[in-house]
RNA sequence: GCGUCGGUGCCCGAGCGGCCCAAGGGAAGGGACUGCAAAUCCCUACAGUCGCGGGUUCAAAUCCCGCCCGGCGCUCCA
């Protein structure tokens, strides 16, 4: 039985698709005027395996992930270096979108964004002023949270409570009528990029965005919200709360990823102690990344660093040394074993366990290598078909052999000649190979067949 | 302050009432294999107060209460 952890029950509760076998899912994406960080990974990883979890399952899944690509950093960005709203996001969206892709990051169905949609914003800003759940200003549309009884709901905290600390920050001039309503559009200002509207030139609200792609392509009452927790509060209860006053359901189930912390504190932009992507993909194997973070359970705070980095990285080789030893031992994967992979479905099942999912990956692993080092070979076979396709789903296949390379050939000579003086029991020539081959980074595997080589990454 | 999540071995990290003298990974020690290594396998040590103190229960790391400590949210944020 499926079950995910729902932030606005706050239990795991079963997930039942409302329609049989296909799932729908919304999950926020960036707002793009940086570089994406660790942070973004993470979040952006515990939805991929959601989905590529579900469809191995069976399930068809229909995937949103939207990039807000107008709002306040990126208009300041565009300002600061001379340039303009939609070429900010677009230089940011493509490396987003790269590094994810370095990642294993799967496309979601649609990757929307926000400028495309502001038609349907509108549509939804009407519903609301139709229905009286907001008010116009000289400053732009304004949603009436008094006009909801539940607001606070997702974060657990009622609409007095969240307004006395509202109250304390709440501009003097601010014109609001309650300082929890928030805009759903923005009267246009100097200098800003605008979309006409009934109510003048302007641009949407934030929260704004989400409803209208969410509702606008999975309709209402869509199986899954996710994103990071801490969009939860203001935007998710905002999104919410402007949905539902429109009068449609909206998530299903919620479901938030944790933050990645660095010394204790968390990885943000605005704390400026944020490891980019790119720099941990470029000096290590995506997979260790993958791994180190599913490792932890998703909604889990984690630290990356360089520890737990090589921790993981180490981890990983267990799977390379496997594949290798297979393909020496001319062992080809064959029929899965059920059982395991029931046990891995059965911790996935348990919103989304990937801890204890690699914790029986990893125990393949040994029995897997085990059954090499007893020749038992139609075991080994078994559990190689079975370990290829649960690292596939969790997106850890090992990379292709890129062992074609012009070196190779150079490098299967010297494998050669090292071999030759081994049999000669020229053990100071087959040492002076085999450093000379370590220093550019190729290991030297011997085996009963004879030795083969890869590169450490 | 309020809300919320968490505090498990040397480190990371599962577990969420009996199957726990607590998974898995990393680091450590020993053995096998090897000319020596690497990889692999086997074994060992490492938690025994599972933050602290009470309580519930035949039974608690797991439930309840209080306390201490930390993260996150209450502001743009993945």
């Amino acid at each position: 039985m499926l079950r995910f952890y729902d932030t606005l029950s706050r239990e795991k509760r079963e997930f039942a698709p409302r329609k049989d076998g296909e799932v729908s899912l919304y999950a926020c994406g960036p707002t793009v005027y940086d570089v994406p960080h660790l942070g973004h990974a993470r979040t952006a990883l515990t939805y991929d395996i959601l989905v590529r979890f579900l469809r191995w399952q069976g399930h068809d899944v229909v995937y949103v992930a939207n990039i807000t690509d107008i709002d306040d950093n990126i208009i300041a960005r565009a300002q600061r270096e001379n340039s303009t709203e939609p070429e900010i996001a677009a230089t940011y969206e493509a490396e987003y979108i790269r590094q994810l892709d370095r990642l294993g990051i799967e496309h979601p169905t649609h990757r929307t964004h926000a400028t495309d949609y502001i038609a349907e914003m509108i549509g939804v800003i009407e519903v609301l002023l139709e229905r009286k759940m907001a008010y116009t200003l000289d400053s732009g549309v304004y949603f009436d949270v008094s006009e909801l009884d539940d607001y606070g709901a997702l974060v657990h905290r009622t609409a007095d409570d969240l307004r006395e600390t509202a109250m304390a920050r709440v501009e003097a001039d601010d014109e609001k009528d309650d300082p929890l309503d928030f805009a759903l559009w923005k009267a246009a200002k100097p200098g800003e990029p605008t979309w006409e509207s009934p109510w003048g030139p302007g641009r949407p609200g934030w929260h704004i965005e989400c409803v209208a792609m969410a509702l606008g392509i999975l309709g209402p009452g869509f199986d899954i919200h996710g994103g990071g927790s801490d969009l939860a509060f203001p935007h998710h209860e905002n999104e919410r709360a402007e949905a539902v006053a429109t009068g449609q359901p909206f998530a299903n189930t919620w479901i938030h990823s944790a933050m990645i912390n660095v010394g204790g504190e968390k990885m943000s932009k605005s704390l400026n102690n944020f490891t980019t992507l790119a720099d941990i993909l470029d000096n290590h194997d995506p997979r260790v990344l993958r791994l180190l973070m599913l490792q932890t359970h998703y909604r889990k705070t984690m630290e990356v660093n360089g520890d737990a980095l090589a921790a993981a990285a180490q981890a990983l080789d267990r799977f390379n040394a496997f594949d290798r030893s297979a393909a020496s031992a001319g062992v080809v994967a064959s029929t899965p074993d059920q059982a395991i992979l029931d046990e891995v479905i059965e911790a996935m099942n348990d919103d989304l366990g990937t801890p204890k999912a690699l914790a029986t990956t990893f125990e393949t692993v040994r029995a897997a290598n085990a059954a090499i080092a007893a020749n038992d070979l139609e075991l080994a076979a078994s559990l190689k078909a079975t370990l290829d396709e649960v690292l596939s789903v969790l997106g850890l296949a090992p990379a292709e052999s890129a062992g074609d390379d012009e070196d190779s050939a150079a490098i299967d000579a010297l494998v050669a000649e090292r071999d030759e003086a081994r049999a000669n029991k020229d053990f100071e020539t087959s040492d002076r190979i085999r450093d000379e081959l370590a220093a550019q980074g190729i290991v030297i595997e011997d085996s009963p067949t004879g030795a083969t080589w890869y590169r450490k990454k």
